[in-house]
DNA sequence: CGGCGTTTTGAGAGAGCTCAACATCGGTGG
DNA sequence: CCACCGATGTTGAGCTCTCTCAAAACGCCG
């Protein structure tokens, strides 16, 4: 994940321009049709971006969370094509444009690591949609585990809680459990704490 | 999707330097570790990008169709990370990496434009990873609908097969069938051949 | 200790998958 | 022109898997 995070790439310069905004539930980031600031990074929260349909009804297009950034597409337009609602209290940061464009401008090199990461970010998240094609939760684990193997390609830590792999998987946190127990009886995997040992028949 | 294409805003310069390679079958097009030789674009069949296991189980990282790009990472890597495996006979189209990232040199707009079209695709990606987090097939295919309607919020246009649009949903061809035919059943949508009406509750 | 969130297990229902049969359509060749 | 073929589209029936609802054990922190 961290080579999908801007945090590694951005300037110095454009990072010195950050400024924080604090939003309360359910305010409004930005709207459909306005002007769009910059590139803007969820610090604390959740924050959705959504469309409206024609009978009114909210169609959400994606939940961001913290570290995640938000509408980068947004960076090459001027105005926003969905609109931007925080679903939790959160604080989200701006880098505002000029800066941020400019250091592409100046720097080609910048340009690149955004590039970069941008494809760094649609190899991840096709990855992730290829893994939800996988019908079977006990594949879809598997799978999971396979891409996530440390350099020994044995073991993997979980970085949060199992609910919160239940929710990237598409599982419920019991499928998620009852999998995870199947496979630890069947000896397919060792779990130690928040680690996972892979058995692979050797 | 056009504007997540690269045909909307590869310069003539680069586009003039695509060299077309045919692939059988099961032949790799190219292998993790190789030294990585430009921007590859899928013109006929289906490529697919695989990482192999410990165990010797390949897991499947991505299956790139016609029209779509391969590997972009990889034009800012010197290594691929993954295997290319065609899937089918297929025909690639390579883009140098040199006439590439020269472009991107040359012209501030070009890499712009590029990473404008990666912003876009993980926007794409991200609404599609949403669409996969509802659970009924009616909401899913509900969602599409809304995400895809025309000009006037009402019409929708397939550009494929309903096979295609039910692999995209993640769902059965079967069960997308049935569940046309229940909304259109109900009234809440018309079908004429592959057009889509919305029939939106006044 | 008493709450709160995570982890875990149980039982039941429902949704979609699988398998199967058939209709439809477009193209191909006799 | 018609028979044939393959791919798409369509509907039926049963089964399996996951979701849902429920309850309880566990760990953490005030």
């Amino acid at each position: 994940m961290a080579a999908t995070s801007i945090d590694n790439w951005l300037p110095a310069t454009v990072r010195a321009a950050g400024v924080d905004r604090e939003l309360t539930a359910g305010e409004a980031l930005f709207r459909s049709g306005g002007r769009t600031e910059g590139l803007l990074q969820v610090i604390r929260g959740r924050v959705r971006l959504t469309r409206v349909d024609r009978s009114g009804r909210e169609v959400v297009l994606h939940v961001a969370g913290p570290g995640e950034t938000l509408a980068e597409a947004s960076l090459f337009s001027t105005q926003y094509h969905c609109d931007a609602i925080a679903s939790t209290n959160a604080v989200v940061r701006l880098y505002p444009k000029r800066e941020v464009l400019a250091a592409f401008e100046d720097d080609p090199k910048a340009a690149q690591a955004f590039s970069a990461m941008l494809a760094r970010q649609v190899m991840s998240l096709r990855t992730r949609l290829e893994q939800r094609n996988i019908r079977l939760a006990v594949d879809r684990v598997r799978h999971f585990l396979a891409l996530n193997a440390g350099a020994d390609g044995r073991s993997i830590n979980l970085p949060g809680t199992l609910k919160d792999l239940a929710a990237e998987l598409g599982l419920t946190h019991e499928a998620l459990y009852r999998t995870l127990a199947k496979l630890e009886h069947s000896g397919e995997i060792k779990r130690r704490g928040s680690k996972i040992t892979l058995a692979h028949c050797v």
